[in-house]
DNA sequence: CTGAAAGCGCTTACAG
DNA sequence: CTGAAAGCGCTTACAG
């Protein structure tokens, strides 16, 4: 088949140049007004006009200028990410996720990443999305939690859907991800596992999670007659040096917590290394659990034992809901399951020796 | 300051509608185009006429909407990256440093991760820089060696930036970064540290950085007398389990190689666990060298040696080069260092006991 | 150095 | 169910 064959060259279309509405519309042989109803699946086509025009769509290749549309829309066809996740693996399990939910569906993703300790953060992300005219934004902890960058949201009439660990808003605008459950399945394995004196390093107080994973392993404990300690519960950052200055904090006491339970991974590597500076092997003398499953939790020594957030389909989950009226769903009754944590058990927790 | 001293309510302008190019001019006193002029920094303002308009836009707040430039430009305000590289804090890395040359141009960065074995590859690339109208790209390793990638962009003349370890193109659109040289640096320091029998596991022969870190590592050895032997060199594939694998069949060898320099740091992890399952404890009987100091490079035990590539750093000047035009500056003469990898040395090589 | 007209490729609001 | 007109907010091409 030579090019002379195609539609496109039949209908004396500028080779190079993408074909517009216009000339679907006449080679078609109907209104533009008409095919822009096909575009957008309207129900006011009769089903032949439909068949015809989507034929000549395809015939020719065309796809509609995302920027004219979004002129006339007035919004336009990009998702925005707005995070301050200081995880790499988080961020790009996040963004595989919404990119999951996003495929086929026309729109793309752009990140922006933001720090809350910023001063200008609120400007900068009203000047983001004022700008680019988003089509929704998702947001993940802890700038889900920022009331005030939801009144901005709120007031350019940006959708948006918050994760966290706990509601916040209204069901179509929000994924809860049950930490609560996730810490208590830590907190039962330590407690079965024997361990009585159970060290906490929390996260910062600035993301709900970290209270809301204390709180699931005070309750899974309280449930097996085991009282959380308040004194060997020590704030972290979520970074390894922070949980290096808690564990040499929890593991100076006397006597010594047998296991500790960290809000992430990394502060469970900072667990690691001031045990073997002290002298003390994990599992034998000290116990620990993490949380997030890093890919790394399974390549140190020993594998850590680790709650596992399924952060990939939090992010299409998320993105699902905010796609859900441009698919005629309603996105608060969108059928999703709960998005429940797991307990990855590797070498780190071991039973109490007597 | 109430709201009715803004020049926006003396002008009479609809509140919560955003100014246009039309309110400039009818407020300034001038034509749209004159005020365009003054958007695009056209020369030809007279500077009373510029000072003019600019303080009604200041004034106003007003930005011009991106949609309508875009779609009388013919091209949008968005930089893609599209990569293909599995880890994820290289990816974040990157995604950071192109964030931090498009700051405050106006351009915001959207995300395409790819697979080069997907047959769909070209084609998919091809709809999203086309429907997109990418204002330009940024390649990074691997995708950045895919010649029927590079012609699509070409085709749609939209301009580009690869990232190799090789020069691949003019250097308007190359960012080379210098393998040889870090895989040399690691090569030296196991030579100096009294290695003869030296391993190599290489990332796969797909990534032109693979060949050019294994030429690294010959030259320097050479350079100090040290033949590599070509049976200790085995092919990985940049994943741990791949690690692992060869450096089963490194290990079995008799005798055994007194250091491995690996590919990747997630390889060298791979060599860790080996090394652990047989008993031998590094770097009492065995030194290894990583490659992408990843952050848990410095959390595993024994820390690990590794060379470091600025990556933030490499994705902030292959956007400069992107946008150097657009500043009036020749993307071939930016004054930009040269991208050198360092050997960051910590505990995982040491000194062969005679 | 400045401006009136036409156009970028779509959609909304209104008729029929 | 379908269409002609006007508009979204900018820029290009042409005058002056």
């Amino acid at each position: 088949m030579t090019d002379d064959d195609t539609t496109a060259s039949r209908a004396g279309l500028k080779p190079g140049k993408r074909p517009t509405i216009n000339d679907v519309a006449r080679i078609a042989g109907v209104s533009k007004k008409t095919v822009s109803r096909v575009i957008n699946q309207s129900p006011f086509v009769r089903e032949e006009t439909r068949v015809k025009v989507s034929a000549v769509i395809d015939d020719l290749g065309f796809t509609p200028d995302v920027q004219a549309r979004g002129l006339a829309f007035r919004r336009s066809f990009l998702v925005g990410l707005i995070y301050d996740n200081p995880s790499p693996n988080y961020v790009v399990n996040m963004q595989q996720g919404v990119l999951d939910a996003l495929r086929g569906s026309g729109l793309e993703l752009v990140v922006h990443p933001c720090d809350r300790s910023n001063p200008a953060l609120v400007s900068e992300i009203r000047a983001f999305v004022e700008r680019q005219k988003l089509f929704g934004v998702i947001l993940p902890p802890s700038v889900s939690e920022d009331e005030a960058v939801i009144d901005v949201l709120r007031e350019l009439d940006c959708p948006y859907v918050r994760i966290a660990s706990v509601s916040l808003d209204a069901p179509e605008r929000m994924l809860v991800t049950n930490d609560h459950l996730g810490a208590a399945e830590a907190g039962r394995h330590l407690a079965d596992l024997g361990h009585r004196r159970i060290g906490f390093i929390s996260g910062p107080t600035l993301f709900r999670s970290s209270a809301v994973r204390g709180g699931g392993l005070r309750d899974a404990l309280a449930e097996r007659g085991v009282a959380l300690d308040e004194r060997l519960v020590v704030e972290g950052a979520y970074t390894f040096e922070s949980g290096v200055e808690a564990a040499k904090s929890l593991l100076a006491l006397d006597p010594r917590p047998t296991a500790i339970f960290t809000g992430n991974d990394e502060m469970a590597l900072g667990v690691f290394k001031v045990a073997r500076d002290m002298g003390l092997e994990i599992p034998r003398d000290l116990s620990v659990v993490g949380y997030d499953d890093l890919p790394m939790a399974s390549r140190v020594w020993p594998n850590l034992t680790s709650v596992r957030l399924p952060i990939r389909d939090m992010g299409r989950m998320a993105a699902e809901k905010l796609l859900a009226p441009m698919r005629g769903l309603d996105p608060a009754k969108l059928d999703q399951p709960e998005v429940r944590p797991s307990l990855v058990v590797r070498d780190s927790a071991t039973a109490l020796k007597p």
